[in-house]
DNA sequence: ATAATACTCGAACATGCGTTCTTCGTCAAG
DNA sequence: CTTGACGAAGAACGCATGTTCGAGTATTAT
C-alpha cells in the first residue's frame, strides 16, 4: 500500500512552515503549537504536533522536545531578521523577465540571497519578493551593472508614479528599469541616470510591469580591465 | 546623588545580550530567563528578569511579558548570520573618508547596516568592515549613486591589482572609488564605467587607500524626476 | 466485509518558565 | 546613625505550553 499522499508537503505542511516563518519574522522567536493550531484552523494541540514531528521527519524543522517554542526552521531558514529571496533567473534586455511561479517559496532547491529585513521596506512580506541577476551592460543607463542582483517585489502589474519598475515591451522586444511616469498620452519611463534620454509609450502599447525594484546589490570581486 | 554607574551597559548586561545573540544563533529560539542566569552565573531568577527589565527600557531588547522565551534583540542585533556593519559617515568626492576608530563593540546607539554573511566575502571578519553612504552623483562613473551605501573592508592601506578601493589624493583634495592598478610609473584607477578615462597616479604623489569596497547597496525608494 | 493506515479531535497531565514576594548586603547622602 | 536606592538571592506561585492517551472517522488494500 502506497502513502495516499506520496508527496513531501501536504497543504497543512506548507501552511504551518509558512506561519512558522512569518512569525519568527514578526515576533522574533518560534510560537507555541497552540499558535501554530490556532493560525493554520487546528483545533488539536495533537494534530499539530503530529505534523510537526513529520516535518522534523522531513529534515524540514528542529525541534528541542520538552521546549517552549523549541522549533526551528532548519535549511529554508529566515532565521532571525532576514529574509531568503529566491534568484528567479537572468534579467537581459532582450528576453521576458523570469517570475517565480507564485507561492514557491519553499523547497526549491534554486540558488537564493539573503538580505538583512532591516533593508527592505517595511511591509514586505516573503511571498513577493524575488530577484533576478542581471546580464550584460544594457542596465547600464540604470546605474546597474552586469552581475548586479536585483530585488523586486510583485506588485501584480501596478506601478505608481516614481518607482522603479521592471518593464517588458513586447512590442519592441525589450525588458528595461526605469523609473515609472503616467503621463496624458501613455507613460514616460525615465532612466536612473539622469543625462539619458527618457522612453514614451503610448497609450496603446501594451506594457508589462513585472515588479518594483527595491534594492540592488553589487558584490564586487576583482575584475580584469 | 549620581547613578554609581551613570553608563548604560554595565558588564552583566553585555553578557546577557551576548548571550542572548549566542543563543538564537545556536538554537534558533530565545533562551529562558532560567537559562540566561546560567549562562551568566546569575543564580537567581529575579534578577536576571531585573537586568532584562533595564534592557528593556534602554530599547536594547523586545519582551513579550507572560510569554516564554519571549525575548528578542532589537536594532542592535546581529541576528542569525547577519554582520552588523557600522555606517561610519558619509563619503564626498572632495573630502576625505571617514574610517572608523578600530574597535567598536557593536552596542553602540550609531547606524549600521545588516548584511547577511553569505553575501560577503568568506574571510571576512566583522571587525574590518564598515560602510559609508555615498553623497552625491560624483561617483557615477563607478556606477554609484547618491545614497548608495558602499561596503568597505580595511586593509591596511594596501591593494592588490584589481580590486576596487576607495582613495584619498591628498594632493587633489579628491576622494574616489576605482579599480586599483599598479604599472610601472606609478598607479592607473581606472573607473568601473568602461567609457570613462582612468586617473594615473604618479609614483610620487601620495595616495591613500582607505579600504577595498567589497559591496554596494542600493535601496531604491521613490524619486523626484 | 475486515483490517490496516492516515488523519482528526478533545481532554487530562506534567512540567517549563515568567512573576512576585521576602530578605539581605552594600554604598552614598543627609 | 539612619535612610533609601541599588544589586542580589531564593523560594513559592501559577499560568503557559509540550506530551500523552483514548477514541472516532475516513481512505485504501486484501
Amino acid at each position: 500500500m502506497m502513502a495516499r499522499k506520496a508527496k513531501g508537503l501536504g497543504e497543512r505542511h506548507k501552511k504551518i512552515l509558512r506561519f512558522l516563518e512569518s512569525h519568527q519574522n514578526r515576533e522574533g522567536f518560534p510560537p507555541t503549537i497552540r499558535e501554530i493550531g490556532e493560525a493554520t484552523d487546528i483545533s488539536s494541540t495533537s494534530v499539530v504536533n503530529y505534523y510537526l514531528d513529520q516535518l522534523e521527519k522531513m529534515g524540514k524543522i528542529e525541534r528541542q522536545r520538552k521546549i517552549s517554542r523549541g522549533i526551528s526552521l532548519t535549511e529554508s531558514s529566515p532565521l532571525g531578521d532576514m529574509f531568503k529571496i529566491p534568484v528567479a533567473g537572468r534579467i537581459v534586455a532582450g528576453e521576458p523577465i523570469p517570475v517565480p511561479a507564485s507561492d514557491f517559496t519553499y523547497f526549491d532547491a534554486e540558488s537564493s540571497v539573503d538580505v538583512a529585513r532591516s533593508l527592505l521596506p517595511s511591509r514586505s512580506d516573503s511571498e513577493e519578493l524575488f530577484a533576478l541577476e542581471v546580464d550584460g551592460d544594457s542596465m547600464i543607463d540604470a546605474m546597474i551593472n552586469d552581475g548586479d542582483i536585483v530585488v523586486m517585489k510583485s506588485t501584480g502589474g501596478e506601478a505608481k508614479n516614481g518607482e522603479m519598475v521592471a518593464v517588458w515591451l513586447p512590442e519592441r522586444d525589450e525588458t528595461t528599469l526605469k523609473y515609472f511616469y503616467k503621463e496624458n498620452e501613455g507613460y514616460r519611463l525615465q532612466p536612473a541616470n539622469p543625462t539619458m534620454e527618457p522612453i514614451h509609450v503610448d497609450k496603446d502599447e501594451p506594457l508589462e510591469i513585472k515588479g518594483k525594484v527595491v534594492m540592488v546589490i553589487r558584490q564586487i570581486h576583482k575584475t580584469v580591465i
